[in-house]
DNA sequence: CCATTACTCACACAATGTAGTACTAACAAT
DNA sequence: ATTGTTAGTACTACATTGTGTGAGTAATGG
């Protein structure tokens, strides 16, 4: 099973798509109010790469301040299912819990 | 924040109200399909203690054959709180994600 | 005394977090 | 042009927290 840190961080690398890498994945998370340091991001790039969550390369650099080659990521077929699978199965145990709102709306 | 199994665990109790115990919390996961061993659920239940997100206490053996006395677990408002985080977290990281089913719905 | 129900313990492994290091390229000063 | 400074990026080693296992222990009713 996919860690909440894990899942974090497929999202947002599918939601970036093409433009996805270390410090835009970083960006997203913690414009989302959740904290991301560094070196937690890429270790947990690196484990979901070696599960073939998702892959990586480098690109050329960029000819920008700093621009050093970035290490682009992509999702792979498997890493779309187990974030789906994450995302279901917490939408599952949640069913009925007193914390979820608009219970009643999904079915109408 | 809550890892997936916590969250899973105070699920379950919530939803169990008054019976829930290690027991029928185990039985609760089990019934949808995640597996559950004996260990990690009492580990996970200290942890959640230590942290004040539930309460137990030894309730008195019920007169059935083997009926030992059982621990019995409470969901605390910080519980309750932290479970509630955890799926709003989920939920808006998850807002835009394409595994996500019927995203429009909401807004209605 | 023994089958049943339930909990405890000791440890192993996996996921996440922190802090510091190192590389690259633009920019600025000389 | 050379050098130093700074910003953007990636990597590494370690610390902490979360999850998993299953044998072992205790209480109770029959």
């Amino acid at each position: 099973m996919l860690g909440e840190f894990e899942y974090l961080i497929i999202t947002a690398a599918a939601g970036l798509g093409e433009r996805a890498y270390g410090a835009t994945i970083r960006e997203e998370i913690e414009a989302s109010g959740r904290s991301c340091s560094i070196g937690a991001l890429y270790t947990t790039i690196d484990r979901l790469e070696a599960k073939g969550l998702l892959k990586t390369w480098m690109s050329d650099a960029t000819p920008e301040r700093g621009g050093r080659a970035k290490r682009m990521v992509s999702i792979t077929p498997s890493g779309v299912n187990a974030a789906k699978e994450f995302y279901e199965t917490v939408m599952r145990i949640s069913r009925g819990a007193s914390w979820v709102a608009n219970q009643s709306r999904s079915v109408l």
